[in-house]
DNA sequence: ATCAGCTTGTGAAAGTGAGCACAAACACAA
DNA sequence: TTGTGTTTGTGCTCACTTTCACAAGCTGAT
């Protein structure tokens, strides 16, 4: 049954990777995992599976495990990934050319569909089967339902371009590069920062 | 003083976010910075800052702020950044393109030292000023001393080559695939999973 | 039908991290 | 020297997350 408890953030964060071993499951035949078996795949506890899963509703079936093409389905349902998502990728970079062709994506149903770069020599260029297009064109993308956008620029234009994807109507920004991005409460943003990740690193070392 | 009691991970994670900000606020010229004003620029909360530096000892001074170089170099040297520190690229595809050129390293003095890819396409030829060598010779890298790994292969090829840098003496991986790595407990290994974060973003849109 | 052997879903406990509130300490003015 | 205003360092509390332990429920064999 379905829980109206809050469902943590954690939990959200550890149902991308939910989907991808039970889609690659799926893809293998496999009918059904136990949570067991799944913990030792993903190197996590059981328990923690459990009750991931049960924030969402009741995926398993007690003594056989959980069905995985229909899980796989349902948590696609909860990722809205049910539903080809379109992003808008901006800059088209090193790190954004990178981006344009991450085999990662497709897995998902994850759909780029459109590129921007504020850089002459690069507008009008092909990437990854798309016209490299003028950021100060971006607001055209509002009538193309693009709620997603994936930020590849230097961290000096961040800020401003954030506000151009902001002003477009943009939902939803992935943010590249190490700086934090002020925008109004209903965009989310997720930033990933390199450095941070390798300071950790260092500091084990 | 310097305390004994465990530092949290979360700590250890902001801390080159605070080395960055003490670096820029030093190129700026200025000297002292308060924990508020700093919460301000990095959108934490001034206990929190405080908190952090005082697991590595007093840095600041009552009523006055934190000294800004004195403090970035202390920090500078828990992250083991006070030498330059030699890191292996492995995978020259358009995500090793990317990482090899990218600018946020040189910032904490992190070097690229060498770059190495098991397409007989690649090796031989020149990325960032280094010649890429050929996987199977990076038990070279022994003698090097280089101790940190960038792994941006496609996740098939990450736990092979994971096990050649740990046979090759790497003590830490900065792992750009979605795969958990299987490795001895003295190598630690950071992951980076871009589908992780967009799915987080997905599912609050 | 009953029982043994699994596996899920979940309340409760343990562990971890963030934020508040305040004492301690410093600068500067009178 | 004393007082005012500021800022750090930290004990404590609250919130979030993970893990445990076990009842509930399913399958297949006897």
């Amino acid at each position: 049954m379905l829980k109206f408890r809050k469902i943590p953030a954690e939990t959200i964060r550890r149902m991308p990777r939910y989907l991808r071993a039970f889609s690659l499951l799926g893809q293998e035949g496999q009918a059904y995992i136990s949570s067991q078996a799944l913990a030792g795949q993903l190197h996590l506890k059981p328990p923690q599976i459990r009750k991931d899963l049960s924030y969402f509703g009741d995926f398993g079936t007690r003594g056989v495990g959980y069905p995985v093409s229909d899980t796989a389905r349902r948590i696609r349902e909860i990722l809205k990934l049910d539903v080809a998502q379109k992003a808008v990728l901006i800059g088209a970079g090193r790190l954004g050319t990178a981006i344009a062709s991450y085999p990662g994506f497709a897995m998902f149903g994850f759909d780029i569909a459109a590129i921007y770069d504020n850089s002459p020599a690069k507008i009008g260029k092909k990437l990854a089967g798309l016209t490299i297009q003028d950021i100060q064109t971006l607001s055209g993308i509002a009538e193309q339902r693009i709620r997603l956008a994936i930020l590849a620029v230097p961290s000096e234009s961040a800020q401003a371009c954030a506000t151009l994807l902001v002003d477009a109507g943009i939902r939803g920004i992935l943010n590249l590069s190490p700086s934090w991005l002020k925008v109004p409460k209903r965009v989310k943003v997720v930033s990933i920062d390199l450095a941070m990740e390798l300071g950790t690193l260092l500091f084990y070392l």
